[in-house]
Parts: C-alpha cells; structure tokens; sequence
DNA sequence: TTGGGTAATGTCGAATCCGACATATACTCT
DNA sequence: AGAGTATATGTCGGATTCGACATTACCCAA
C-alpha cells in the first residue's frame, strides 16, 4: 500500500521531488519499519501525547500509582501511557488527559507540534 | 439533533466557583446525561474530528464508499465516524484522517476549536 | 547492605471496537 | 412510479484494548 497521494500540503520548502523522505534521516525508524507516512505521524501523536501526560502528572507532583487512582485505572498502565506503549490508544491517552485537568485545546497545541 | 455550540461566550475567567456549571445552559445535555466535564469534552472531541471527517471527505469529492476502500473499511464504518457514534473511536478518526491526508497540526487545530 | 518507595514489563480474562454484511432511508433522475 | 446512487442504522464474530495482578528493575536513605 503506497500512499496514493503526493499531495504534499508542505508549504515550505520542500519540493517533493520524490517523496517526504525529507524529515527523516536515512536509516530512520520509520524506513526502517516499513512505516507509511500516516503511520509514523500517528505513532508520533501518541508519543507526544504520552510525553504530555508524563509532563501534566510531574506538575501535579503525583505518583504513577496516585494518577491510576485519580484515573480509574492501574500503575502498569499509567507507565505504559508514559511509554507510548503500542497497546495504549491515543483515546486512552486523550480520556486521561482530560481527567487530569488538560482541555482540548491544549492537547491541540500539543498536536501541533508533531512533525 | 443539530448540536451546534450553545457556548457562544467564552467565560472568560473562571472564578472557580465551587465549579464549572458555566458555559453550558441549564438542562444541556451535558447535564441531562450527567456527564462529567471531562466526559463532555471528550465528545465534543469527538463530534469535532467527525466533522473534520466529513469535511476532509468532501473536498476530496468522495463518495463514503470510495473513502472507505482508501482506509480499508467499510462504508458503514464511514457514515458512524461522521456521525460521531459513540461506537467510534477519536483513536479510529485521527488515523482516518491522516490517511486522508490531513496533517497532526491541522487536526490539533481542529482540538483548539472544541470548547 | 537492606529496605521502602517508585517505575517498568509481562500476562490474562473481560470489555470494547472494528470491518463486514444486511437493510433502511433519502434523494435524484427518467 | 421505478431504478440508481448515496447515506444511515443494526447486528455479529473476531480482533484489539482495558484494568488488574505479579514480577522485576531502579533509586536513595538509613
């Protein structure tokens, strides 16, 4: 499945004269993974999500264990949160970081930094 | 139901008044539910990215049949994430739209609107 | 070194979600 | 009216994710 699309929207630039290999070093992960470019920009969301929660957690100064209880859930997974852990949803990530007093639009902000 | 946004004012600063009872009309949804802020939110979250949805689609001029087979899925699926069905994840939305060629800060852009 | 507090990793049953299919509704055209 | 196309709704089996528990790895003070 090759992205059908080259469309690329960069308003830089960036001049697409093969593909967006821009942006990543030869030897990448995400060459290296055989990762289409949707894809590592989803795995990046839920990274940087992740690092979000890892960085609203450590402001209110609480525990792993005390967020999982503020949360409903467990210590394993607030880690794996953290982690960016495959099996964490980016809706998880986004559930819990409401619950943590984040809004909407700064979780956009923190989006807009992806890329 | 047509739920366009009732919060036409932004309430501006929060006296923290015991709570945010602010910005949403007496008998709202959000408390006919007896949803939470954060559960509130998190809709909203999703009724926007599904609109996204929608409109990414039709500026590309897509049946939900054709946009289907570009994500893999099926039309059914298509017509609930435009539908914000609750039986659809914003994990779901997100990696539809980057499929579709929507960027992360576009729909982190899209985030700083709901509110 | 031991001990207590914190974070990471692995696994499992139960809950949830996804794609698919069937069907229903809606809106054109002729 | 009927045929054709597009979208909405309901359901189901299989896949994925969840919270929980157990275990392990760290760190630092006593």
């Amino acid at each position: 499945m090759r992205t059908k699309k080259q469309d690329n929207k960069k308003p830089r630039d960036e001049k697409a004269s093969k593909r967006a290999a821009r942006g990543w070093r030869s030897g990448s992960a995400q060459e290296f993974l055989g990762l289409s470019d949707d894809e590592a920009a989803f795995i990046a969301i839920r990274l940087h999500l992740a690092k979000a929660m890892q960085n609203h957690r450590k402001e209110l100064r609480l525990t792993q264990a005390a967020t999982a209880k503020l949360l409903a859930s467990s210590q394993s997974r607030v880690a794996k949160m953290e982690a960016g852990d495959p099996g964490v949803t980016v809706d998880l990530l986004i559930r819990s970081l409401l619950k943590l007093g984040a809004s909407p639009a700064g979780i956009g902000r923190a989006l807009g930094r992806v890329g």
